[in-house]
DNA sequence: ATTTTGATGGTATGGTTGTACCACAAAAAC
DNA sequence: GTTTTTGTGGTACAACCATACCATCAAAAT
């Protein structure tokens, strides 16, 4: 063989192309062209990494919400060794508002990705609902210990989609991601003690 | 002149069929071919009553906030002539919650507009900020004539903000619409008084 | 009665897209 | 040293899309 090349780097490099590419002109202006171009190899590369665009998209897909939740582990260990249960609420929580270029491309994206999963079956199933379940638990645990009052579950569910309504709505330019923080904190102050 | 038409329904039609065949397979599936089929005319005439694409999904998407409009004044009409502040609230915040075929339909495909328009400068604009806008204002002004503490305005953000994750969550069948409706009533319980 | 003109159908065209196919070089395997 | 195998490029192809163009027919205007 020639160059014996690392397959999940170069898969990485032009997964990261797509995602630079769908963040520029949109997921739905995406291309394989275009993804080749961003990547600086040829389509050819491209189908020979991924066979089909459909498997490409699916990559990008995991790889995106990979990177989020990565976002999410990074906020949380900047909270500290042993951060207080607010801390944590917040930070998993602030994370849906977008404020730098990165984290806007990433929610845009996100959202363009779960929209088109209602339509599509190639991208439906439990993949776009798997990790927002498990950050409802999450939450509903940390709220829990923090001391909230009532059904800790179902303020979670109300939480995140606060969250994620004010994090669109930001996106949309409806409102700065200032004001968006500044709604959610203080609706925290609300319902928790102290 | 032949058959003396009017313009305005052939129009509506038309757009209707868009609206149908965007809920069916995804606005991003939307073709002039797929609009003549759904509305059982010739591609030429999609033409001839809007000169291109753009124009045709423009007019799609004023004509789907205008019935999304239409939705909500009917939902307070049902609330009775002088309906209490409470149920006022209610019903326009559940309007966001899809049950029916024909809000699921609507919702997606507002939903779909939504995330075009950060990327597509056609779309952009106020056009998709006016409504939301001048809801907020509308719910803050019920939120306060129905006694809410604090801040009316950042109740209502909060409250549009969620409603929009319910729904959107719902869509994507995180969770049924009645478990979103009690999400919903629980936190107006919370924070109105009675 | 003839000439416009509004409404409609059909079809051609230029561009784009995803994918298949062909070629080739270079390193590894034998 | 020959033969695989792996990475890569280029290009061809069939489908599809939006749009432009050409034709027609009937009613209205003259």
């Amino acid at each position: 063989m020639p160059k014996l090349v690392d397959h999940e780097e170069r898969r990485a490099h032009i997964v990261d192309a797509l995602l630079r590419s769908a963040a520029a002109d949109g997921l739905h202006a995406v291309t394989m062209r275009s993804v080749a171009v961003e990547a600086g190899v040829s389509v050819r590369l491209v189908q020979y990494y991924f066979d089909t665009k459909e498997q490409l998209l699916l990559a990008a897909m995991t790889r995106l919400t990979t990177r989020m939740g990565e976002r999410i582990h990074r906020r949380l260990r900047a909270a500290g060794a042993s951060p207080a249960p607010r801390d944590v609420i917040e930070a998993v929580l602030l994370e849906a508002v977008p404020t730098d270029g990165e984290s806007r491309a990433f929610h845009l994206i996100h959202t363009e990705y779960a929209v088109l999963s209602v339509t599509d079956p190639a991208l439906a199933g439990p993949a776009f609902l798997a990790a927002p379940d498990e950050m409802e638990a999450f939450l509903a645990a940390r709220l829990a210990a923090a001391g909230v009052t009532g059904d800790a579950r179902r303020e979670a569910v109300l939480l995140m989609a606060a969250s994620a309504g004010l994090g669109l709505s930001v996106l949309l330019g409806q409102r700065t991601a200032d004001d968006a923080a500044d709604v959610l904190r203080h609706h925290l102050d609300r319902i928790l003690p102290g």
